[in-house]
DNA sequence: CCAAAAGTGTTGTTACTACACCCATGG
DNA sequence: CCATGGGTGTAGTAACAACACTTTTGG
């Protein structure tokens, strides 16, 4: 059964490493595509998703995540760079790989294998004007009926994992404007996570870490007190890491 | 520059949801594989990892994962089923998909992106027998030297992935035999974890979770006072589980 | 002056750490 | 009887949860 390869390696004896080399026609015949899950949050909403309207049988006319498919010269882990300034004109965005669908069926024209990754954006931040207009919206983490491919799924998985990840990692600020109020913040953990935690609790312990930086500027416009402003640190949040220190909430 | 599928669909606008169609001859070309991150575990040593010898230029003699193309009808989280049974007489094992490794070059002979799983089995429950003698091998997770292709990278990933689970999920027990004593499993993740806990706060703590059935049964043959086993009851944890407690070490 | 949300300390409870001696077996 | 590791309790400390009132702004 097994064929050798005429390029780069004599090797015959094929049910060796790692690959078990059945032949080009055979083994290249999988499409690599990667979905990017874009994770937004507007205030006293809930989580938000970005999704793009489908015009592809039998999904027409539903929704679904924004994907490409991997080039042929492109490390995978650097797709979404290319997709979320293509397709959603995002950059500097953070994104994470968080897990790779491959049921035989889940394509309708043929074998796909899709890596999911999620990445975290101000929803304020995206131009969603021009001629995107009404294919590309942002959705309600809960408000997500039909779905087109797998994408209800994968959304789930990378929301489940995005949640562990807000317990454990300062990623929340992506999230937020670059100046923020505590009570921002924890409205965000809030909604995001589904809990509700008490003020003072919340305020000591986001102090205590000591990876926000106190500004001398204030909310305004708001019909109420104004809340201080605080701006994340990465370099202090990278000093703690090195004292062995987790997050934690 | 896309081609219309013929199949299944008339769409020719490609500039749409997930897949920009650019063609069979472009799109489908990617081959999947599967690596299979074994780790086991035998008492005093340190964790350890299933390997293969490689006899694919140029990694010819390094050592690396098991692994195998992924097959055209088989989805891609039931591979590892397929791969741990054929290349090493495995069934019942857990495992996990951990991450999807995609340089462009990783691969000599191709475009091939490789899904990683990590697994979980008792080390003596591995039939090293017959043809496969000194072609399998355990290694120490501290002794691995040169690896092909990027297996040294995939291993390392999937280690972290492995203690980060050990902390938060009572997955040790798959590392164990069905019935062992506190001190094999307290030992077992020193040794996995590298860290050192003390002999009264783990078992106060591992007994107050109510995971584990005492049983009537002692160690023996062993040169000193021999431990009670116990066994792992999953029902207790799923029961631990619905009631939202976690784990934790 | 009213509504609405920001800001602030203390106390009780629980979980974690540190620590030393006796016990049962095999040789 | 000796060596080896199995088994047990307590006390101090640090982290967490619960809780109510005053302050500042916009309207």
């Amino acid at each position: 059964m097994p064929l050798s390869y005429t390029s780069k390696t004599e090797n015959s004896q094929a049910e060796n490493i790692n690959i078990q080399l059945s032949g080009v026609e055979d083994s290249y015949r999988f499409a690599v595509s990667v979905d990017c899950v874009i994770f937004g949050y507007s205030e006293k909403q809930s989580l938000q998703v970005l999704l793009l309207a489908c015009n592809m049988a039998p999904y027409d006319g539903l929704w679904g995540l924004l994907g490409d498919l991997l080039h042929p010269d492109e490390n995978l882990d650097e797709a979404p760079l290319r997709i979320l300034r293509e397709r959603a004109g995002l950059t500097d965005v953070y994104y994470e790989q968080v897990q790779t669908f491959g049921r035989v069926d889940r394509h309708p024209i043929g074998r796909v294998v899709s890596t999911a990754f999620y990445s975290l954006v101000q929803i304020s931040s995206i131009p969603l004007s021009s001629s995107s207009k009404n294919r590309v919206r942002w959705f309600n983490i809960d408000e997500l009926h039909q779905l087109a491919f797998d994408h209800q799924e994968i959304i789930e998985t990378c929301l489940a994992r995005l949640r562990r990840r807000l317990r454990e990692s300062p990623l929340g600020f992506n999230l937020l404007p670059q100046k923020f109020s505590l009570p921002q913040l924890q409205t965000l953990y809030e909604v995001a996570l589904d809990i509700t935690v008490d003020k003072r609790n919340f305020r000591r312990k986001i102090k205590s870490l000591e990876i926000l930086e106190e500004l001398d500027e204030y909310q305004s416009d708001v019909g109420h007190r104004p809340g201080r402003l605080y701006r994340f640190r990465q370099d202090r949040y990278e000093k703690l890491r090195r004292r062995g220190l987790k997050f934690e909430l």
